[in-house]
DNA sequence: TCTGAAATTTAGTCTTACCTAAAAAAGGAT
DNA sequence: ATCCTTTTTTAGGTAAGACTAAATTTCAGA
């Protein structure tokens, strides 16, 4: 029906669901930040979804889009492809955690339900990715998962690592170095109020390990 | 250096690499009918080709072309992309023999060096995929495989499917129905002079079947 | 309510990468 | 030599997506 979507639309729908799980509406120039394209072209394209058949989105002028239900089925089938093939990739074939979005970013438009459905079942049907974050079931529903912030933590607190959520692989090599990866337990041991930088001691570990907010933000743990 | 190829160049040059192992040069009206487009827009693209920096084909006007080595290489590289790619749907996701070409087909053109050697890795550097095609070897070499026909065998000769060249779906399912796969066993029974119908009896199959040319000349065997 | 900065949209171009139909030209076979 | 087929040329079209520059809107503070 509304099949064969250009990557580029898939790219946008995918950019747009993320933005809005925090900010509700996707503005303009978020797109276009994340996306690393000049603002007018987003709006173009912005048109163009809000133009489909079945709309995509829906689009109020100057103040940006949300994911149509449509849309946002599409966003959840490509988010699903993404985070299963980066799965099987780690696990399947030895990717490490660092190397697997990259190449998910392109299997994730090209891959048939077929596919999907295969390596879904050869992994069991997982919940999570390499990084923790939840993958979407085949009916498209989301499992839940940890939303506590590590730049929520204290001195003290202990908790558990549940999910990362960046795809920079210089810094996810940095953090598994440092044996933040899912599911390592930790220790809070320092936090500065200022610059908001966490100190954690990582059970196994024999250093303690220094992270600002632009890392805090993004690692999300269970407390113990 | 020559890299990021469109996939439409990369099928030509698949395509070309087919049609001259049988042909010495490929026609623009061959490639034309292989991909399923106008002869005029085949002379475009070859011109394309013939252009690069170092040219992909080596044309002359009104008699075909050839692969240079360079545009050698880059069909041997998908090919052995598509066939690694084909066994490893087949081997480790459990897909049927049938079903393989159209999904490798589209994964081909996207998977990175490093997933390429991966599955060749984790399927123990393979010589010929579900269908009998020898694969490429990393330094693209193509491993020996069988030339004999089907077509020219007579009755009473034994012999052994080794090769099934083609990748009509119906065709491959209605083949492995009959038993009539890599590795299986067969006696002539019987040969039509006027239609070349070759019939067979597969070892452990009960009913003879009856194969026009059009079947038997892309069938390779090994005779026993 | 005015004003200026920031965000957004409009309008008009450009590029890439193909593809096509129809006319012209070139080869080849008798 | 001439007909027939194949191939090339010509001239043009389309689809997708991106860009710049200029105009417009929004919003927040004076």
């Amino acid at each position: 029906m509304r099949d064969e979507l250009t990557h580029a639309v898939e790219d946008y729908l995918k950019t747009i669901y993320d933005l809005s799980l925090t900010f509700k509406r996707a503005s303009t120039t978020q797109i276009a930040e994340v996306l690393d394209i000049a603002p007018a072209s987003v709006t173009g394209m912005i048109k163009k979804l809000a133009g489909t058949k079945p709309p995509l989105v829906e689009y109020q002028k100057h103040r940006g889009v949300v994911l149509t239900p449509d849309g946002e089925k599409v966003a959840l089938e490509i988010i699903r492809h993404h985070r299963l093939l980066e799965l099987f990739l780690h696990q399947t074939l030895g990717y490490s955690w660092d190397e697997v979005d990259a190449e998910a970013d392109r299997l994730e438009h090209v891959i048939s339900e077929e596919f999907e459905e295969r390596i879904a079942h050869v992994l069991g049907n997982p919940t999570h990715d390499p990084h923790g974050d939840p993958i979407p079931t085949k009916d498209l529903e989301i499992p839940t998962h940890a939303t506590l912030c590590l730049s929520h933590l204290r001195p003290d607190e202990r908790g558990t690592i549940q999910r990362v959520r960046d795809t920079d692989p210089e810094l996810l090599r940095y953090l598994s170095e440092q044996g933040i990866v899912p599911q390592a337990n930790f220790t809070v041991t320092g936090y500065t109020p200022f610059d908001g930088n966490i100190t954690l001691l990582v059970d196994g570990c024999d250093n303690p390990v220094v992270l600002g907010t632009r890392i805090t933000q993004q690692i999300f743990v269970d407390k113990e």
